[in-house]
RNA sequence: GGGCGGCUAGCUCAGCCGGUAAGAGCGCUCGCCUUACAAGCGAGAGGCCAGAGGUUCGAAUCCUCUGCCGCCCACCA
């Protein structure tokens, strides 16, 4: 701020704070005695690096921490990354495979010592990308999920849950991805509709007959186990009990009925295939079915029932080949193109493959029920209101959650297993720090730990509790829980929301936050997702660089209305750039003026009494809006108090005075900006923080106590629009009798006059007028303002055109709002049922109307 | 099959638990390098608020239906 250069560098401002931020953190203590404010950041991945759905949360985050942290609150916004389990292990595989090398050359100990490296090397990453945006994070208390802290959290709520009955191991038919080589819990399996085929096949029957049936995995036909028919399908009714007999193999099987089969789709026969299809294996259960399978966890066709030709293949090579063979055979009665909703990896987007092995379970039934009870009594706040519903409707039919993983990096699952009885030993709450020795059922040593590793949204469900020491209870888990505002996108409701919902009342009996904030998601142009395989992202910090990281906060800030999705469009971004710089130029304009100023006299002007009032009412309506959560609304509200009012008016009305040196205007311009300065803070942190230093020479802004509004002077706010229409009733003028900016305008006013005349030197100035009071002596154009009426004489004026033009379609317009209003007073009704503000306003915009009308029509008619 | 969101100026979006003449940014027109700012200043143009019904003294805002666009959930093979 040195040298004041004309336009606003912020990558020569915000570096500075971002470092000092970010090596002297804002750290929460526990026993202030303040009421505390705590917001847990969503943990990025440690893998991730920043994208813009991250600037979003983390800048809505920031606000409203930065907000209560000058409200006077212990403001903790607690830190921390997600170890992020499948993505993290492909980054390393992928690393590995550079060297020519698989996860299973070095063995699980050796591969997880590399993950470790990688982590310590480049997991920081994001938290630094997040500090550069201006995160104001307790970073002393930064989190990791498998840190030790948080590895303890994860150990105990198994122990717990386990002994509680709430955990159990169960082989199920399980959502198996062939290409991560792990189990998927229904939340990380997506649909994707797909063009495909479906084929009708025909089964032999006992006795000579054929029943026919519509699918669209042929493949797996070597796996059926029954043919299912509606109860109440006549067309079957006589094969029931009879058998069918599998193509291609010599394998007879039932033909059954079950009420989950629909007799309208296809030929209303159902081939069941317990191993391969969901609705198939509870069918399977009800009936006691065997699941036998015949594709591997590759993806391979495999098992005896597998014709030879199709051993090994590919499951979708092997869809082909089977084709070919029914056809050959006889058995392919129909094949037509067809839309499949295909079950994919939510991460790789690699078609599931179904299998049945044990698993571990929770069972969210009971866990649901919890939160359910306390949301019905409204003990968790959703903005915007909608999303209580989804929340609740989701626990309501929630299934158990697998929460095992073949994955090497991950919690591994603390559970044995003996060798000898095979009964399981999981260590209890008590002492769940400790491996076992020996099975707690027979007592035998020789047993061996679970090679699984928990999903990673296991130890994220955690993380209100983890983060705070739980299970110890810890002085910030008594401090600090249950947050206050948790901020997220909506697309992680259930992956995320509503588990930390299940772990907070079932350990703590208690809400992990009292606020929802789900904001949406930011998408590109054509309404997608931004991701990297699309090429469509627009990176976050590549727009700090461009316009710095408070133009970009800005942005996301006021686009992020109601929880709507943000299409990114990057002139919002440029808006944000270009208020910066309005702001830096209004604050340089003090400074400069702060240091040529040459004191004279100290008496409030108009203008400094406006600005008082209308500051006060900034700062009442930019609170309101804070508390209520709603930032984009304070991002606009702020925009234009500061754009509109300050700048445009305020500072320009200003200048005659402080060029005569009266003191109170100068204080008065600090003392606003200094508030302004503070409002804006939270959004836009690192101009806001240079500037006030600038203006006051205090070290920290974030620090400061928030504003309190003044008194409501409404007499001032009432005379300075008079006095604003005096000046725009001019310029209007002037623009329409296209006169020279520089000239002087002798002008005639009539109305509200006062408070023009008692800002004299304002008005020369804003208005490059010379005032005269009362009717204009000739013929004058008129600008008629519902206050003020300006006359400006016709001498000197060239071209009426404009100006009559311009007074038409005035007129037209006053005409048109008169008989509206008109029309609306004499209204049946309306005057009795009316407030009697609207009736009121009604009439006196009536009145101010015709007025105004009149005064055009008699200038009008005395130019003739 | 359920549910949700959107459709407002050329573009991108506010406003929406009804009421004081429909707003912003960008773009556009006219005029300005007016000593804070051309990333700017001043003056403007531009909208039957998707469509149709209804409720009401009064509807962009509430209700019903319709049409597009998008999303979520669900065992239609």
């Amino acid at each position: 701020m040195v040298d004041l250069p004309k336009a606003y560098d912020p990558s020569q401002v915000e570096p500075k704070w971002a470092e000092r931020w970010a090596s002297r953190p804002f750290v929460a203590n526990p026993k202030s005695g303040k009421p505390p404010f705590v917001i847990f950041m969503p943990p990025p991945n440690v893998t991730g690096s920043l994208h813009m759905g991250h600037a979003l949360d983390n800048s809505l985050q920031d606000a409203l921490i930065r907000y209560k942290r000058m409200r006077g609150y212990e403001a903790l916004w607690l830190p921390g990354t997600d170890h992020a389990g499948i993505a993290t292990q492909v980054v390393v595989e992928r690393l590995l495979l550079k060297e020519g090398k698989s996860r299973h050359d070095l063995g699980r100990e050796a591969f997880l010592q590399r993950v470790w490296e990688w982590k310590e090397a480049s997991g920081g990453t994001i938290l630094r990308q997040l500090k550069r945006l201006g995160a104001s994070a307790d970073w002393s208390r930064e989190a990791f999920t498998m840190d030790e802290r948080r590895s303890r959290a994860v150990r105990y709520a198994f122990s717990r849950y386990y002994h509680e009955g709430l955990a159990y191991r169960a082989p199920r038919l399980v959502n198996w991805c062939p290409r991560c080589e792990t189990t998927l819990s229904d939340l990380e399996v997506e649909t994707e509709l797909t063009p495909g085929f479906l084929y009708t096949l025909a089964y032999e029957v006992e006795g000579g007959e054929r029943i026919e049936i519509a699918t669209v995995r042929p493949e797996t036909v070597f796996a059926d186990q029954a043919i299912a028919v509606h109860p109440e399908d006549p067309r079957y009714a006589h094969l029931l009990g009879k058998r069918a007999r599998i193509p291609l193999t010599g394998v007879w099987i039932p033909i059954l009925a079950d009420p989950a089969v629909d007799p309208h789709f296809g030929t209303g026969a159902l081939k069941v295939t317990p191993a391969h299809d969901p609705l198939d294996y509870e069918i399977g259960e009800r009936h006691g079915l065997e699941a036998v399978s015949v594709i591997d966890l590759e993806g391979r066709m495999r098992g005896e029932r597998v014709p030879e030709p199709l051993r090994g293949l590919d499951r979708f090579q092997a869809r082909k080949e089977s084709i070919e063979l029914f056809r050959k055979a006889g058995h392919l009665v129909k094949e037509e193109p067809y839309t499949i909703s295909l079950s994919v990896c939510s991460r790789c987007g690699t078609p599931i493959e179904y299998a049945i092995f044990p698993q571990w379970w929770l069972r969210m039934r009971p866990l649901a029920e919890e939160v359910i009870r306390g949301l019905e009594r409204g003990e968790i706040a959703f903005v915007p209101e909608r999303w209580l519903r989804v929340n609740l409707d989701w626990l309501k039919q929630v299934k158990d959650w697998n929460i095992s993983r073949q994955l090497w990096w991950g919690h591994r699952i603390p559970a044995w297993y003996c060798e000898d009885c095979g009964a399981v030993t999981v260590p209890r709450p008590e002492a769940y720090l400790e491996d076992p020795k020996a099975c707690s059922a027979c007592g035998s040593p020789r047993i061996h730990q679970d090679e699984d590793v928990f999903d990673t949204w296991f130890s994220s469900a955690l993380w209100p509790l983890s983060t705070l020491g739980w299970p110890e209870e810890t002085e910030d888990l008594k401090a600090f829980y249950p947050g206050d505002v948790l901020v997220t996108g909506y697309d992680i409701l259930f992956l995320w929301v509503s588990r930390m919902e299940v772990s907070g009342y079932h350990f703590l009996g208690e809400r992990p936050f009292k606020t929802v904030l789900l904001h949406g998601l930011v998408l590109d142009e054509k309404d997608q997702k931004m991701s990297k395989s699309k090429g469509n992202v627009i990176d976050p910090l590549e727009m700090v660089e461009r316009y710095g990281a408070d133009a970009l906060r800005f942005a996301l800030t006021y686009l992020a209305t109601g929880g709507q999705d943000i299409r990114l469009d990057l002139r919002w971004i440029e808006m944000g750039r270009n208020f910066a710089n309005k702001l830096y130029n209004a604050a340089r304009f003090l400074l400069l003026a702060r240091r040529d100023f040459q004191p004279r006299h100290e008496a409030p002007t108009l203008a400094d009494r406006y600005m008082e009032a209308r500051l006060s009412q900034g700062i009442e309506e930019v609170t309101r809006l804070y508390e209520a959560l709603d930032l984009a609304q304070a991002a606009r509200s702020l925009y234009e108090l500061i754009w509109g009012e300050f700048c445009d008016w305020y500072l320009e009305a200003s200048k005659p005075a402080l060029k005569a040196g009266n003191l109170y205007t100068l204080r008065t311009l600090e003392a606003t900006l200094a508030q302004l300065l503070k409002l804006l803070h939270p959004i836009m942190p690192f101009l806001t923080s240079e500037l006030y230093q600038a203006l006051t020479g205090k070290e920290e802004l974030a620090l400061e106590a928030w504003p309190e509004p003044g008194p409501r002077d409404e007499e001032a706010l009432r005379a300075f629009q008079a006095f604003k229409e005096g000046v725009t009733g001019v310029r209007a003028l002037r623009a329409e009798a296209e006169l020279p900016p520089g000239q002087v305008l002798e002008v005639y006013l009539e109305g509200e006059t006062g408070p023009i005349w008692a800002s004299l030197e304002a008005f020369r100035f804003l208005a490059r007028a010379e005032p005269r009071e009362g009717p204009p002596p000739g013929k004058a154009l008129v600008q008629a303002l519902p206050r003020v009426t300006v006359h400006l004489p016709l001498e000197g004026v060239v071209d009426l055109r404009t100006w009559l033009s311009r007074q038409q379609k005035r007129l037209r317009e006053l005409e048109g709002l008169v008989e509206r209003s008109q029309r609306k007073l004499s209204a049946p009704g309306f005057r009795e049922k009316a407030p009697k503000e609207v009736v009121e306003a009604e009439e006196a915009r009536l009145q101010e109307n015709l007025a105004r009308l009149a005064r055009i029509r008699e200038a009008l008619s005395r130019i003739g």
